[in-house]
RNA sequence: GGGUGUAUAGCUCAGCUGGGAGAGCAUCUGCCUUACAAGCAGAGGGUCAUAGGUUCGAGCCCUAUUACACCCACCA
């Protein structure tokens, strides 16, 4: 069958139809191979319910990039992908969704909702699976995980149960964010704060046993309800015959002490600060150092309760009004001072964060936080770019204990089991059919879950079938690289190296690339609520996945956040076009080649300059730096296999002059193009790889270009640049001197170099169709001067010799000033003395050909004179 | 309060260990030249935020300053 290339790159048809090509050969899998070296990424799972969104695209980009490099170069490379059960996220989109079709998730119970969830989870986890395959992802599918499957609720179990007996894990009354909303708790990673406009009230409580009162400022006045004491600075002496004594809180007509701690600031208000232990972190642990009682005003959907006596059952608003007003009453209501406030905010629900004394599980960070420091300190963990240790770092060495449970029924349920009768807690993997202590069989279960960032900690192991000795987990673990965006440094970067180091035993991983957030063309983050995001899906829609993909790699740096629109995407189909136009006119041109290969100095020129392209690209590659890479690539491409070698090879395909060495180097030089392409534009290389050749079965399993020393041509390297720059400066003559481009001239060469002998076809680029090469007779004629050689144009009806005279000596004064540049630059003995031998050289090379040409200028400047 | 990043052409951004400032887009001029008008050729456009310092040499290294962005902590 005769192949074809259409007349432009139709990405719609044939980015379905190469997908489908390597899933049904399997090129995305990877078998167990102990000749081969394993190359692993675990793919940081998205929200099972989730659609794909820019930062995802920019993500996969990424690793299918390092994924594909890595295939071809020899790796055995498996990506795992999977989703994450997103526990809170999820768990509200499918309450939501039942409550608009009139369902009360607390009605129908545990059981019954979570039916109704994994129903949502198995119609709607597809989706996102669909869009990454849509970006292309070269993801090992049969591995598809799932962070509630089986085997990671195994290992979520194994480690729970393990932890806790080292001790890791306990329960304990403390301090925790409560999103009254969704009715959990919720770890100190999931609260943003937010800048309010608020008050600073200045209230006061009457001194007991006196007609005093003590002044205080609080921002929260209805917590006072909640007050068991009032406390000074001990070193402040305007309070100190307080400390002891006691005042009366009103409402509640509660005494309560007056203490002193050293975590009171006698600059900030009045010095004097009310104790809410049950609401407020500081006063939490104030609480616990002077033994204060713990009396919580809330309910847990943030109404007051019973402890609030008559102001029970107001929302906090009204509430505050209403002590407020009252306050004013008793006349023990000073003044309110405007301030702006951090209110904590539910990053999911965006509902004000309340904080509350509820009993939960918490991980003990300290023994866990140590190895992953010294791995880090050690360099054995790596973070490109290397600042983002640092961030890492800071994280680490100021982390609270962790708390995992959450008042939610979508997740990894904690393996606590209490006994009815004699409330006996037992943790075991295997529900205990008896209570160990008391024999009945009457337990239950704790009815809190996990965390959802419990179990993403052990995705890189999890996945593998860890804590089974799996032939995966001894092949592919542990992984080589992690992606991901900054934002997630904390979440989960460093739960899973503390986790991989106390489980496995070994790093996760040992390179760490960050990248930054997609952000519009104004530099906002793209958000639902700005609307301003754009659809990656509607980008590969309208232009296809190989220019979404280049539009997130191209001019990006490592760890930096990238401006995305649509100017910008539209600007990239281009390349994609000239690639496939650059292809289709070696395609059209194509033979079977029977003569020997017998190359021309400009095939040597590309073939040297390709080989310097794989030796820079594939050492970007290797350090992460995608848009660097591709950078060069596009460069090479463009600018000069298409501009210049192609334009070049025309006369030989067309005269039939050595065409079979033109044709081999057109298709050795786009083939291997076509490979360093390919794990960023995978879909038209693929297109192009296997149309144009017929010994390999797909470029995806092709070999990575290597540097050939067969291919390393110095001298002719810098003979064709010569006459690159001599083109280009005939171009521009002819273009000021609005010489029509459609008009031939012959020209006549002056010239010791033969180089330019060699290379005469080469100025049919130009507009030169004949070459003498001899001075002219006529003396009046343009000329281009580089170094020892002269070119003239004679185009004497379009001389006007001022105008001439006047260009050449604008090049004269233009030299002058280079040659006084570079002769000072020599003549300092500090630069000669100090500088490498090889810019010392490159510029005396300079100063000399710039001396030459100054020479010859100066001789056709006197030659035009005379002609005046 | 502590920390990080950014500042380079009109716009968006590259610039790898210090060795004559680059790309894409936009602008101007001329071209439908048999791969490509989603193209070709040519041109203009920069005190590399500011001030010092190190160096033979600084966009790059050091110090300080300014502006913007972000992270953490505090916030009675």
């Amino acid at each position: 069958m005769k192949k074809e290339l259409t007349k432009n790159f139709d990405p719609s048809v044939s980015e379905k139809k190469i997908y489908q090509f390597w899933l049904d050969n399997n090129f995305f899998h990877a078998e167990i191979d102990s000749q081969k070296k394993p190359y692993t990424i675990m793919m940081p799972p998205p929200n099972v319910t989730g659609v794909l969104h820019m930062g995802h695209a920019l993500d996969f980009t990424i690793q299918d990039i390092i994924a594909r490099f890595k295939q071809m170069q020899g790796f055995n490379t498996m990506w795992l992908p999977g989703t994450d059960h997103a526990s809170i996220s999820t768990e509200l989109k499918v309450a939501n969704k039942l409550k608009s079709e009139g369902i009360d998730k607390e009605k129908i119970g545990r059981e019954k909702f979570l039916e109704y969830a994994f129903d949502w989870k198995n119609k709607y986890g597809g989706t996102i699976v669909e869009q990454i395959k849509r970006i292309g992802c070269s993801c090992d599918w049969e591995r598809l995980s799932f962070t509630m499957d089986e085997k990671v609720s195994k290992a979520v179990t194994r480690v729970f149960v393990n932890l806790y007996k080292k001790g890791l894990i306990y329960k304990g009354k403390k301090i925790i964010n409560w999103c009254p909303k969704c009715r959990t708790t919720i770890s100190d990673a999931e609260v943003d704060y937010e800048d309010k406009q608020s008050f600073l009230w200045y209230l006061k409580y009457p001194v007991k046993n006196s007609n005093t009162f003590l002044e205080f400022a609080t921002t929260r006045p209805e917590t006072l309800l909640g007050d068991t004491a009032i406390a000074v600075n001990p070193n402040d002496e305007r309070y100190k015959n307080l400390v002891g004594q006691f005042v009366t809180v009103p409402f509640v007509e509660r005494e309560i002490p007056i203490i002193a701690d050293e975590y009171v600031d006698m600059e900030y208000g009045t010095g004097v600060v009310k104790i809410t232990p049950a609401h407020d972190p500081n006063d939490f642990e104030v609480g616990k150092r002077h033994n204060l009682p713990i009396i919580n005003i809330f309910t847990d959907d943030g109404f007051l309760n019973e402890n609030a006596e008559r102001f029970r059952g107001l929302n906090q608003k009204v509430a505050r009004e209403n002590i407020l007003d009252e306050m004013k009453k008793l006349e023990l209501f000073v003044k309110a001072e405007p301030i702006v406030h951090a209110v904590g905010i539910h990053e999911r629900c965006r509902h004000v964060v309340e904080m509350l004394v509820k009993p939960q599980w918490f991980v003990k960070m300290e023994s866990l936080t140590a190895p992953a420091i010294k791995v880090f300190k050690s360099g054995e963990l790596k973070f490109f770019p290397e600042r983002f240790g640092k961030i890492y770092l800071q994280w680490l060495e100021n982390l609270n204990d962790w708390c995992i449970s959450r008042q939610l029924w979508w997740g990894h349920r904690i393996p606590a089991y209490y006994c009815k009768k004699c409330n006996h807690l037992m943790v075991a993997e295997t529900a205990p059919k008896v209570c160990e202590k008391c024999g009945t069989n009457d337990i239950f279960q704790d009815d809190d879950v996990l965390d959802t960032w419990f179990s993403s900690a052990l995705w890189p192991f999890a996945t593998l079938g860890w804590p089974d000795k799996t032939a995966d987990f001894n092949y592919f673990y542990p992984t080589n690289v992690l992606v991901t965006g900054y934002d997630i440094i904390f979440f989960w970067v460093i739960r899973m190296v503390f986790s991989g180091l106390e489980y496995t035993g070994q790093l996760p991983f040992k390179d760490v690339l960050i990248h930054g957030l997609i952000r519009d063309e104004n530099g906002r983050k793209m958000s639902k609520s700005l609307d301003n995001g754009i659809n990656p899906i509607d980008v590969i829609d309208k232009y296809g996945s190989d220019v979404l993909r280049m539009t997130l790699v191209l001019g990006s740096s490592p760890g930096n956040d990238l401006r995305f629109y649509w100017d910008k995407i539209a600007a990239n189909r281009t390349f994609i076009n000239k690639l496939w136009n650059a292809a289709k006119f070696i395609f059209m041109n194509d033979e079977n080649i029977s003569a020997p290969i017998n190359f021309e100095i400009e095939d040597k020129w590309i073939l040297t300059k390709l080989n310097s392209l794989i030796t820079n690209v594939t050492a970007n590659l290797e350090n992460y730096e995608h848009g660097l890479a591709l950078d060069k690539i596009y460069d090479f491409i463009w600018n000069e296999f298409c501009d210049w070698y192609i334009e070049f090879s025309k006369p030989r395909l067309y005269n039939n002059e050595n065409k079979s060495s033109a044709l081999y180097t057109l298709k050795f030089v786009l083939l291997n193009c076509l490979k360093l392409l390919h794990p960023f534009l995978p879909f038209v290389t693929e297109e192009l790889f296997l149309t144009l050749q017929d010994d390999e079965p797909t470029i995806m399993k092709s070999e990575w270009p290597k540097f050939s020393d067969e291919f390393n041509f110095v001298q002719e390297e810098k003979d064709i640049e010569l006459i690159k720059s001599a083109i280009k400066s005939v171009r521009n003559l002819r273009a000021q001197m609005n010489v029509h481009p459609s008009r031939k001239t012959k020209a006549y060469i002056s010239t010791s170099n033969n180089i330019f002998k060699l290379c005469q076809k080469d100025f049919l680029l130009c507009g030169i169709n004949e070459i003498i090469f001899s001075e002219p007779i006529d003396g009046n004629n343009l000329s281009v001067i580089i170094s020892d050689t002269i070119i003239y144009l004679p185009l004497n009806e379009l001389i006007d010799i001022n105008a001439e005279l006047e260009r050449l000596n604008n090049e004269k004064i233009k030299l002058e000033s280079e040659i006084i540049r570079a002769s000072n630059k020599l003549s300092n003995n500090a630069f000669v003395n100090n500088a490498p031998k090889n810019i010392v050289d490159n510029e005396k090379a300079k100063l000399l050909a710039y001396q030459k040409t100054f020479d010859k200028i100066l001789v056709q400047i006197e030659n035009l004179k005379g002609g005046v």
